[in-house]
DNA sequence: TAGGCCATCTGGTCCT
DNA sequence: AGGACCAGATGGCCTA
């Protein structure tokens, strides 16, 4: 950055409400404090407008006294290179009004991020609108759920659920992992080396032949790949698929949701919103235009990453200890929202009791009946 | 108080 | 030139 000793941009930083804006952070949510932001910021900007009109005047002005400045400073060294303007009261107005606007734009850009990060929120497991995952697990859960997905579909088998859940977790904070375990109602102990016979008894399969109803779509939507380059739709499709992309795996979109019982519903409070947008579109929850195939390259998969500890932990689906490194980072102790004060450490052999089920039980349910699904296409097939 | 998380501002870079 | 994207800096909030 070169900033000339004339245009100093930070000089400029109490600029028409940047300091009041911090101030209001303190009181509201954020929610509330993005629409003051924003009606600030355009505030601010029309007045800059209207000030606008007075700059043509004053830029004549200015011509004549950097002429000036040019020649009483004899007593500095002259500076080389590209002559800088002066910083004006015109200029200045309109570095402000360039930076609002800047300002603006950035804001409502980080907000979109924002928003898609919400969305992928509500696709991934453990969705809870009081309680958020952290930006960064949320990423790593996803990553994580689509690695497992694929796997499924890859391999064709059902993976008990303690594995499934071992997957979903790696990398995760040690609070989000109970979480995951949580939400999931999968006991933290079975994640236990001596707990893991007992664990691996139960298959995913066989669990959702016990919750044949609890499968919705909003938790496994129909996702936004394939729909733009011709990949299989149906789900009848799905093994073929999956085979014939060889080591990029492509996920075909999921079978749509069985009938739902009006129970199931009722025992969904933190999907309701999710319900509510599938009630009205099969694709509701996701924004905007479908998105190319999911490929699942790179840090998935066994060709690009052959030896990589998540997928010696998974080795599909057959289970292994989770390892727990203390040096993990701790996705923090969150505000009003975050879940990890909720549950007690996975690895610190919490009390069953403090474990509870993550805000309803749904999405374990979900995952475990989309894998019988699945199943039951390469079955049938 | 420290540390995690977050929103915002900011200047640089790249692209159209 | 202006917008998008990015990363660094800053400061607030929250919990342990």
């Amino acid at each position: 950055m070169t900033k000339s000793c004339t245009e100093e941009p930070s000089m400029i930083e109490s600029q028409a409400g940047s300091a009041n804006w911090t101030d209001k952070k303190q009181k509201p949510g954020h929610e509330a404090m993005r629409q003051d932001l924003e009606n600030d910021e355009e505030e601010a900007v029309h007045r800059l407008e209207d000030a606008h009109d007075l700059e043509e005047e004053e830029e004549e002005e200015e011509e004549e006294e950097e002429e000036e400045e040019e020649g009483d400073d004899a007593s500095k060294p002259k500076r080389r290179g590209p002559k800088k303007k002066k910083m004006t009261k015109a200029r200045l107005q309109r570095f402000k009004m360039r930076r609002m606007k800047a300002n603006a734009r950035e804001r409502n850009r980080m907000h979109g991020l924002n928003d898609a990060l919400e969305s992928l929120r509500k696709v991934v497991p453990c969705y809870s609108k009081t309680q958020k995952l952290s930006k960064i697990e949320t990423l790593r859960l996803a990553k994580n759920y689509i690695w497992a997905l694929s796997e499924i579909l890859r391999s064709g088998e059902s993976p008990d659920l303690v594995s499934f859940v071992q997957a979903l977790c790696k990398g995760l904070s040690q609070p989000t992992t109970n979480l995951v375990a949580g939400c999931l109602q999968l006991n933290p102990r079975t994640f236990l080396p001596e707990q893991q016979s007992h664990a691996h008894g139960a298959s995913v399969a066989s669990y959702a032949s016990m919750h044949p109803y609890c499968y919705q779509s909003p938790g496994l939507p129909s996702p936004p790949y394939g729909a733009t380059d011709g990949a299989p739709h149906h789900a009848f499709h799905a093994k073929s698929a999956a085979h014939a992309y060889g080591s990029t795996l492509l996920l075909p979109p999921p079978p749509p949701p069985p009938p739902q019982p009006p129970s199931a519903l009722q025992a969904e409070p933190f999907y309701d919103a999710a319900l509510a947008d599938c009630a009205h579109s099969p694709a509701a929850s996701f924004d905007g235009p479908l998105s190319p195939p999911l490929s699942v390259n790179g840090n998935f998969s066994f060709k690009h990453e052959p030896a990589s500890e998540f997928e010696k932990s998974y080795h599909a689906f057959g289970g292994g200890v989770q390892p727990y490194h203390h040096h993990a980072p701790q996705p923090g102790h969150h505000h009003h929202h975050h879940p990890h004060h909720h549950h007690a450490a996975l690895y610190d052999l919490p009390p069953m009791e403090n474990v509870v089920p993550y805000e309803g039980h749904s999405h374990h349910e979900r995952v475990v009946h989309m894998n019988a699904q699945l199943n039951a296409i390469f079955h049938d097939s």
